[in-house]
RNA sequence: GGGCUCUUAGCUCAGCUGGAUAGAGCACCUCCCUUCUAAGGAGGCGGUCGCAGGUUCGAAUCCUGCAGGGCUCACCA
């Protein structure tokens, strides 16, 4: 039993031993610095029940406290404020329990319990990954790993969209202008090459565009009966038909999409445990259509198509299927959801990473498949995030204002590695360890910016301003864990001795870092009630805070007595394995020293 | 127009289920390197929490209305 649920108990039985009543819940908070205390009852909801003055309330509750609970060493009321101070003590068996277990916080998974499977990412295969794939990767893969530490088991997958006339407009554009062109034959990554193919069909098809309406067509008309689209469409016809030499040049394509997409997630340190491909799930979900019509859940149109109606549920009407029998978005992605319950009988719910502007797709989505009766269907969360801006506006492929994931890496480590020169902190370093270094430091700054902010909101993207290098920053918090690394090295002391609790007197920045380390548990499992790496990010800075303005303040190897110096180098220790593990759950390295 | 969402210091953001005088960082000003990494610390300046009502002992937080920004309302994906 942890010192709250304690005191939530014995508050009870004060309660109930002083005015004869029974309260079932007490309210707690942290108490503010400037009184004296740790943890403080709020009394004011008790008024309801008991009628009294607040004050004398907290009084005699103080000193029940003061009698029953060991730890309790005194106590202050402050209008409706019990301010209750707890024994140094407490805080130190606290933390001697607490050191050795390197995976303080984390929640190993039960085997009864159902797993998550988290999507993201999901890109299309006809350019680059950008900037906003950038937001929803780190997102994604954060939220998987913060699930994962509250103790689910969870699979990471995405849906690669890899068919469609998209797909088809950079492949028609290769062949009709690419000169057998590969990414062995120009050395470009083979996303990249695909991409520009993709760009070309967009210049050319203007081309033909403007052609036609010289010729007097209307634009709608001339966008129509362009004949590179048209050749786009009888590509897409031929590719579902399943013609040989279609499918093969669209295999040869993805293929190099693939390779390309996987140095990306590499170097962007995400991963996955299972893909999936619209090219194999765009037929998925029809037979459903047909059970829910036999259940009512969906009505036929006099034309054949088929539709939900969501009106009683404050929505609108929404088609399932076509009127010439074929599947929608929807259709698919319902057809999706259960083909992965059925690859996977152990999930038990999902989390989709997708734009907030899909927010009403996911709306209907998950209200259809409850009402078509999957019972987990009531477990599926859509991690909706903000668009990224950039300061010049929006983020547009056709006008070439994107910003492309791998040149943003590549220039995070760029800029990292200037800096660090300039402070010439990396004497002796060879080349390739000051390579490494940059790039978890370039990545580490782009990644906490992009983390620490809200999901839900949009993030203006400076990429000037964006590495920031002091303050709520990731290479700020890496500094700490390096300069914590270098305390380690030069203390030499056997880090897990036993700390005698009666013989410490913590002082007020020590105490102060012990109550952030008590936080971490409560941390995740908030941050994975909520789906917000935010919340970790945070977290971690308030502890690197807390961690500075102690280590500025205390001597740590030169403590005055052999104790202190073991209970500091200790703390040091255990802030390090927090920093590490909660920027482990960002997705962030930690560099030894820097 | 309907639905969803956002608005907190000059700038970028925290603020958990309503609780004490709303917190950080950047920028600006003052101090602190003979000490474990100064990419640091201590302090100062800076706010009618978009506006107006309501609920409550108590509201940045909950409800309603309004204003401004964003997204969305396809037999596209």
């Amino acid at each position: 039993m942890n010192l709250q649920e304690i005191l939530t108990s014995q508050v009870k039985q004060a309660v109930s031993a002083s005015f004869k009543i029974d309260i079932d819940t007490v309210e707690f908070q942290a108490t503010r610095k400037e009184f004296a205390g740790d943890i403080t009852v709020v009394i004011f909801p008790m008024l309801r029940f008991i009628k009294g003055n607040p004050v004398q309330i907290g009084e005699t509750i103080g000193n029940y406290l003061v009698e029953n609970i060991e730890n309790v060493k005194a106590f202050n009321v402050v209008k409706g404020f019990l301010n209750v101070e707890i024994s140094d003590s407490y805080y130190v068996n606290f933390f001697d329990a607490v050191k050795t277990d390197n995976l303080y916080g984390f929640v190993s998974p039960k085997a009864e319990d159902k797993a998550i499977m988290v999507e993201y990412s999901s890109p299309n295969t006809n350019k680059p990954l950008h900037l906003g794939h950038v937001r929803n990767n780190l997102l994604g893969y954060s939220v998987a790993e913060i699930l994962k530490a509250s103790g689910k088991k969870v699979y990471k997958t995405q849906i690669i969209n890899d068919r469609g006339i998209h797909i088809c407009k950079s492949m028609l554009a290769w062949k009709k202008f690419g000169h057998a062109e590969t990414p062995e034959s120009t050395g470009l990554k083979g996303d990249k090459l695909v991409g520009n193919y993709y760009v070309k069909f967009d210049q050319e098809y203007k081309k033909e565009i403007q052609a036609l309406i010289d010729k007097g067509l209307i634009e709608d008309e001339a966008k129509k009966q362009a004949p590179l689209l048209i050749e786009a469409q009888e590509m897409l016809q031929k590719w579902e038909a399943g013609d040989k030499e279609t499918v093969a040049l669209w295999e040869t394509m993805n293929g190099w999409v693939y390779k390309g997409f996987a140095e990306t997630y590499k170097n962007l340190g995400v991963d996955f445990d299972t893909l999936y491909y619209e090219s194999n799930t765009y037929l998925l979900g029809k037979e459903f259509v047909a059970e829910g019509l036999k259940s009512g859940v969906f009505e036929q149109e006099e034309d054949g198509s088929v539709w939900c109606d969501l009106t009683p549920d404050g929505l609108d009407k929404k088609i399932v299927q076509r009127a010439d029998g074929t599947a929608v978005y929807m259709t698919q992605d319902i057809g999706t959801a259960i083909q992965r319950i059925k690859d996977f009988p152990d999930v038990g719910g999902m989390v989709y990473t997708v734009g907030n502007e899909q927010d009403y797709h996911f709306q209907v989505l998950f209200l259809i498949l409850k009402k078509l009766g999957f019972d987990w269907a009531k477990n599926l969360y859509h991690l909706s995030y903000g668009m990224v801006d950039l300061p010049s506006g929006k983020m547009k492929s056709r006008e070439g204002t994107v910003v492309d994931a791998d040149d943003l890496i590549d220039d995070m480590a760029k800029t990292a590695g200037e800096i660090s020169e300039e402070l010439g902190k990396l004497e002796g370093y060879s080349d390739n360890e000051k390579t490494d270094l940059y790039k978890s430091i370039g990545l580490g700054a782009l990644k906490y910016y992009v983390l620490k902010v809200d999901p839900k909101k949009r993030i203006l993207f400076d990429p000037k301003e964006s590495i920031d290098f002091q303050g709520n920053t990731g290479p700020f918090i890496q500094y700490t864990y390096a300069r914590i690394q270098s305390i380690l090295r030069k203390a030499d002391l056997t880090s897990h001795e036993t700390l005698d609790a009666n013989k410490i007197i913590l002082h007020p920045k020590e105490k102060e870092l012990l109550k952030q380390i008590q936080l971490f548990p409560e941390v995740i499992q908030n941050a994975a009630d909520n789906h917000s790496p935010a919340l970790i990010a945070n977290y971690t800075y308030d502890l690197v805070k807390a961690f500075n303005s102690f280590y500025q303040n205390v001597s740590i190897l030169g403590a005055d007595s052999e104790t202190e110096k073991i209970l500091r180098v200790q703390l040091s220790n255990t802030v390090a394995k927090i920093i590490k593990n909660g920027f482990g759950l960002l997705g962030i390295d930690v560099p030894e020293r820097m």
